[in-house]
DNA sequence: TTCTTTCATTGACAGCGGAAAATAAGAGCC
DNA sequence: GGCTCTTATTTTCCGCTGTCAATGAAAGAA
């Protein structure tokens, strides 16, 4: 028995294959003729396609728990293994490294907290892999292997390549942090947008499940939006996509820090509404949640901001429903701490906005704290795996 | 020798040959490295998927015109025959319909307008009928049978079921377009939505040929969009998709007809111009041709109005391109005549609400006439009959 | 003529996924 | 218990697709 487990490889490499795995990955537990009918295949393909996962551990029998009908024979659920497998996922923000430790169904089973002073690669790098080697020594108590590691960054990234290409946030320009991550952590590494890699999580195990044509929209120091057409999570032809936060909702609006004006987070970004509250009531408010204090202390003029800001994202949300349809969009972020202060707005100038059936689209609130875009880094890091395909392997 | 041509189909029913001959049809005369190249296929693949295609006269053996490399066995080019099959595409616009003849390689051979005067689905069928009858007579000069039917409206459409859902243009309400026409018809009908059967056509054959991610604006009566994102044509989840038309641009804009106010069709559709310009220089404008005239002219106030709409389109560009990041986007429509009355505007608009890279996104207009349009429901026609996915033939 | 180079074709082959038949595993009934 | 009915799963072919490696074809060059 080899000790290196690095080279592990998952042995299903056609599409349908791991269609199955992610529908059986999505949907819990499922029968096998369930499966075949999400995945749109035979009974018989799904009998294949299990049966050298289950050789492999990657899937394993489940207990038929629950109420079987009175008839015929009782069907075998097959679920996946979460103990077969770990992998790491980390969100890069500001001022911290979220990291979590995953196991194969990517529940999370660890979950750290670095704070993080210096912005420059270096830096991040460094602390990125002490954390991840800190995660990988208390992985050894689970008995299972890691096998990759997945990193969340906001600004532009190019995945295949596994390079931050630009992120203001940071101030890195072409990065190529998968493969410098793969050679200081002995991981394969998947590197994705943050708000992409939340919804790559969504899209698998949240509101987007089963759904092809949703959006994930986050609130918070920054505006963002991961989309999922089609089915499959939109990159942007040069790495830009779901810029919600700079799609502009009033050309008189506040000048915004990319040099336009009236963007939706120049209104409703968390500096927006500090500085704004600032000027209405002249209270030197730190922060966020400073703010929302005032605003639940029902502080003159607080709440106005708040509406502002609430109106503007119901205008964002809107614009991308009449653009895209959607059947869903998921409102996410730490801003949801003031979601109370603004939901109303929200919903009115999105009915107002949405045109035609684009207001069909079904908009709903989902407080996800940073682990869970931590834990979308991971899944990314599941995704490269199962696909076989891994751009940045440690070696 | 069968008489009846109806039941012919396309004898290639795997992904793969469909998408080759796409590839030959969209790419002009290939030899069959270089479409096994683009398709992502080995050349043996092309071979064996080529084969029946000649044999039924789909392809051809092209002449092999040109500079050739000096080295090696000559290659032989294939190419779509356009003469072995015949497609009719209509347009419906509110005032009438356009109809073409194409042949396989969606080249118009014929074309022909006839006015509408009455919107409701009765008159627009018998219309239509009659218009297809009279260029299924034309067509037997050409010796080729005509093998469907494509009909582009404006609202949305159901295409998988033929069915228009609602045309606020038409006041149509739940349609059964498809199985309408090809009972009176006789022909496999395909019904696809205005924008997105223009956005095929561009796909195939202008300026989104070969891109995966591009959208086609439409500027005349309404302002509309067709969206490409992954390769394919985004319809959205509820039938709705780019209303880039009803995007707030100026939320003190004026008020337009979907409740709203300032979208960028209540700025820069046709009405909304010619209005405008009749309260800004008290001139009883007739229509957007007098305006264009009018501003030619240079009477006072009328540019102001054009910048102002090249301002809200540039501004709606942007937010799309800020979305979903798009190669390419090709602006379009009739309103194209006043071009030059609104380019900078647009481009300048463009630029300051384009964030990151999205800004790199190719800005280009293409004038098409109606007649394009057409052409591009003769296109949707063309794609079912390859996929061999004729939700409703003529029985 | 013969060699070289490049494009195209062929034939063997592996593997996928489907259809249908066979098998498995209960529950109810006698 | 044995039989039957029903539904889930597996097995057994079987056709088909697309790849690989080898071969053929069609030039120009030596």
């Amino acid at each position: 028995m080899r000790s290196t487990s690095r080279t592990e490889t998952f042995p299903a490499h056609t599409p349908a294959a791991s269609q199955i795995f992610t529908t059986v990955l999505s949907h819990g537990p499922l029968t096998r003729l369930e499966a075949a009918r999400r995945a749109g295949l035979s009974a018989a393909a799904v009998t294949k396609a299990v049966r050298p996962l289950l050789a492999d551990g990657y899937l394993v029998e489940a207990a038929d728990e629950g109420a079987r009908p009175a008839l015929g024979r009782p069907a075998s659920l097959v679920r996946v293994d979460g103990g077969r497998a770990l992998f790491i996922g980390v969100k890069v923000t500001g001022g911290e490294l979220i990291g979590v430790l995953t196991d194969l169904c990517c529940r999370i089973r660890l979950a750290r907290r670095v704070p993080l002073t210096d912005r420059a690669t270096r830096a991040v790098l460094a602390s990125t892999a002490e954390l991840a080697h800190e995660l990988l020594v208390e992985a050894e108590d689970f008995g299972a292997p890691v096998l990759g590691l997945g990193v969340a960054v906001s600004g532009e990234v190019d995945r295949a390549e596994g390079a931050v290409r630009y992120s203001p946030f940071l101030d890195w320009r072409d990065v190529p942090l998968a493969e410098l991550a793969a050679t200081t952590t002995g991981l394969p590494v998947t590197v994705e947008n943050d708000v992409r890699a939340l919804t790559v999580a969504e899209q698998w195990f949240g509101a987007g499940a089963g759904l092809s044509d949703f959006a994930v929209v986050t609130v918070g120091a920054g505006i963002g939006c991961g989309l999922v057409v089609n089915g499959r999570v939109v990159a942007g032809a040069h790495g830009v996509a779901g810029e919600i936060g700079h799609v502009t909702v009033d050309p008189a609006g506040p000048p915004c820090h990319c040099g336009n004006r009236g963007c939706v987070e120049a209104i409703a970004g968390e500096a927006a509404i500090v500085s704004r509250i600032r000027e209405a009531t002249g209270i030197p408010v730190a922060d966020a949640t400073e703010a929302v204090r005032l605003a639940h202390q029902g502080v003159a003029g607080v709440r106005e901001v708040y509406a502002r800001a609430g109106e503007a994202i119901g205008r964002g949300i809107a614009t991308v429903a009449n653009l895209l349809g959607p059947e869903r969009v998921i409102i996410s972020g730490e801003g949801l701490a003031a979601y109370d202060l603004f939901a109303e707005q929200i919903r009115d100038a999105f009915t107002a906005a949405a045109f035609g059936s684009a207001a069909r689209c079904d908009v709903q609130t989902r407080p996800l704290p940073f682990e869970e875009w931590a834990r979308g880094a991971a899944a990314t890091a599941i995704q490269s795996f199962i696909s076989s395909d891994h751009p940045h392997l440690s070696r």
